[in-house]
DNA sequence: CGCTCTCTTGATAGACTTCAATGTTAGTGG
DNA sequence: CCACTAACATTGAAGTCTATCAAGAGAGCG
């Protein structure tokens, strides 16, 4: 287990891990950048994500992993995740299945990322969240916490940090959510839903 | 096995497939529509590929797939390729390793999207193709064929068509690439490297 | 208290979309 | 062989969206 403070880097792009974490308190991102410090961010990870299972069968790593907020990451070597494996071969089915959602939802941020318009796409983004962290029972009466800055958001959707700013203005003017420091609230989930074109299909949650 | 004409789709969003496919001859595209008919393309598969082995676990097709050229398809029922897992374990481990790859290509996809100018991106792509055709023994000499319109163009890097023209004419003006019809020719490996900030690393090659 | 990080605002420049029109090419049927 | 059509590529102009630069306000922290 380790125990890492916000903005610190978990594993970097380019090393070969030996074991896939698993989130157990705090937020966690995956990104990538460019050489002249351009980010994007793909992923966010909640406790009980495994944010890196790939890392599995992929040895190099083409990304990397950040602490959102301070957290607690359980490391799992990968040689103890190939003996449970081993032991339990159904197990694999899932981590793979688990890969796969992960993918599923790539697919939709890329929509997101390349079609739908900014507003759209941050109030797809507060739908997917709401969805997930409801799905696992963090979050209730359309309410939640979400631990990242406006710098982070806009290096979520692909825009500059002030036009982020403007977004989320422009999404509050819409009355469809409340977003005040790190708490968001969702006013109309139905009328969000429709103004963001959510369907959550591509999260394959099981009943 | 399934003969499919250009710009069929072969599946589509919301289906539950009973195969997988493998593309045995021409190019396949995988997409996602939004309400209003904007499109997102977020892969593109040569000969050899399995564009959805993810439905062999993830039971409702969230995105469509699409033949670019009149394509050759193989059609694996799920059944099959469970009997053949069962009888061989390895393979798991190696589709598994497939699709991993396949989600590294959507997060380098995502950060051309997001993070790219549209002319850096549109170097990237050729280079990743040029990558992925060369390893596979189908493209030498730098050059290969390309059998995307520019409207699939603009699909594939998130802006109109409009302006994915006015991004293939800059870059031809570059020098690096001439790029006429369906043919593509690299005439600055090095320099289109650069230009795009390709590195394959996230493309998993093994020697 | 001073520092840093985040959020916010305004102004200006640049990137990109949309609309509209035209050129080009390949295929089709007479 | 030619007229006709459809798909694709190209161009120009106008307008919208987004980035960049610059500055200031507010909150949290040592």
């Amino acid at each position: 287990v380790r125990t890492l403070p916000a903005r610190q880097d978990i594993a970097r792009e380019g090393e070969r891990p030996d074991a896939c974490c698993v989130v157990v308190d705090g937020w966690v991102c995956r990104y990538k950048l460019l050489e002249d410090g351009r980010r994007q961010i793909f992923s966010l990870h909640v406790p009980g994500d495994t944010p890196d299972l790939q890392s599995l069968h992929l040895p190099v790593l083409d990304h990397s992993v950040c602490a959102i907020t301070p957290t607690i990451a359980g490391m799992i070597p990968h040689e103890s995740l190939r003996e449970t494996i081993r032991a339990f071969p159904e197990l694999a089915e899932l981590l793979w299945r688990d890969t796969l959602v992960d993918a599923g939802i790539f697919r939709e941020w890329m929509l997101g990322i390349g079609r739908r318009s900014s507003e759209e796409h941050v109030a797809h983004l507060i739908c997917e969240l709401y969805a997930k962290l409801h799905a696992i029972g963090q979050a209730s009466s359309l309410q939640f916490t979400l631990p990242i800055t406006q710098i982070d958001l806009a290096d979520i959707i692909g825009v500059s940090d002030v036009h982020a700013n403007r977004i989320v203005q422009a999404l509050r003017r819409t009355g469809l959510i409340v977003w005040e420091g790190r708490q968001v609230e969702i006013k109309d989930w139905a009328g969000l839903k429709r103004f963001g074109g959510f369907d959550q299909t591509y999260l394959h949650l099981r009943a």
